[in-house]
DNA sequence: ACCTGAACACCGTTCAAGT
DNA sequence: ACCTGAACACCGTTCAAGT
């Protein structure tokens, strides 16, 4: 809030003239991060060519605002942008064939699933906190190769498909690839699940 | 800290010479909670059959702890538990016949999805907070059904359903299905992609 | 209508001084 | 070795008073 007012030219208490919390603010902040999805419709796609760009269009808004991130999912329903994004992704799946409970149950696999892995990305980002890093190699360092075989053995593929393992290889996005690879995932299970009806 | 002080009967600072910060004694709460996840190995069942299990392990830990559970992944190997956690996920993926990147890969899907998918939904908890819940409820009752035909469409199917959708409706464990149905996808699509191996 | 100035209650943390 | 007491810098927020 000071330094907001600072930036504004402003004593700290005139914010609170114009919004009645910081979490208002953050909840504003929140809806104009939305609001910069890309949500275009492009019929001649797949539903899952589809729902893949999106998710990815999703995390980029996250990682263009580490600081929001974590409210994201809180607050998408709350602003017209948010509605928009949600009655996108809610017809994508509704026109692949999800139908009743199993099209809200795509709809919040597909959500949560996004909004949540990149939360966890971005809650490990360097840029947020460098602590963790020391800890983290003193304790893989540590690690007993004979106590932890399957982890041992994974470690040298953990190079640039980072994310519970070694990101000190990987410096910018270093988990594309983590989430790409997620998502396909995500999206081959709901297709299985929608030819299984 | 204070609060902390008073339930030891000892002053805050006090707390400082057997931890250096809070945040070293999240870490600690964190490893105490890792070790509250069942990882018994047993082998008769299937490789999906396993991850399901801990999967839901590993949300019923988080949820018995709400308040550490947006670090959980931060610390997942920074403890005996988290690195025990750890290798039992990656034994049962390389076992189910991942390797190389894609081991990994799979391993950060599983790891990802299961903490971020829980950790949005703690981050929405009644408990936690309640005041979303009206602005949530004005938004969906001033939602237009023409301009978002979508959702409104899905509105009655998301009462047992519910994520990013009424959540006023369930109030002990909500999202108990959601979380099972976006965990059965996500096998499903580590099965498929097993497949055109 | 919009802002200032000053305060309030509350944080995590430090550190000399005690025992 | 372990704790107290008191302080420090810093939070979000309030509110009478100004213009």
């Amino acid at each position: 809030m000071r330094a907001l007012g600072d930036a504004l030219g402003v004593a700290p208490g005139a914010i609170y003239w114009h919004f009645s919390s910081k979490e208002e603010i953050v909840g504003a902040v929140s809806a104009l991060v939305l609001s910069d999805i890309d949500v275009t419709d492009t019929r001649d796609r797949s539903w899952h060519g589809e729902l893949n760009d999106l998710a990815h269009a999703m995390r980029r808004a996250m990682h263009r605002h580490p600081n929001v991130a974590p409210v994201f999912g809180t607050q998408i329903l709350t602003s017209i942008y948010g509605a928009t994004l949600a009655e996108r992704i809610m017809t994508i799946l509704a026109e692949a064939g999800f139908s009743g409970d199993d099209l809200v149950h795509a709809y919040n696999a597909f959500t949560g699933t996004v909004l949540g892995w990149v939360t966890v990305e971005l809650s490990r980002s360097p840029t947020v906190d460098m602590s963790w890093r020391d800890g983290l190699r003193a304790a893989l360092d540590g690690l007993d190769a004979s106590e932890y075989p399957a982890l041992a053995a994974a470690m040298p593929h953990a190079r640039n498909a980072a994310f519970m393992l070694r990101w000190d290889l990987a410096e910018i996005n270093p988990l594309d690839d983590a989430f790409s690879f997620t998502i396909s995932v995500l999206l081959d299970g709901l297709r299985a699940r929608l030819r299984q009806r």
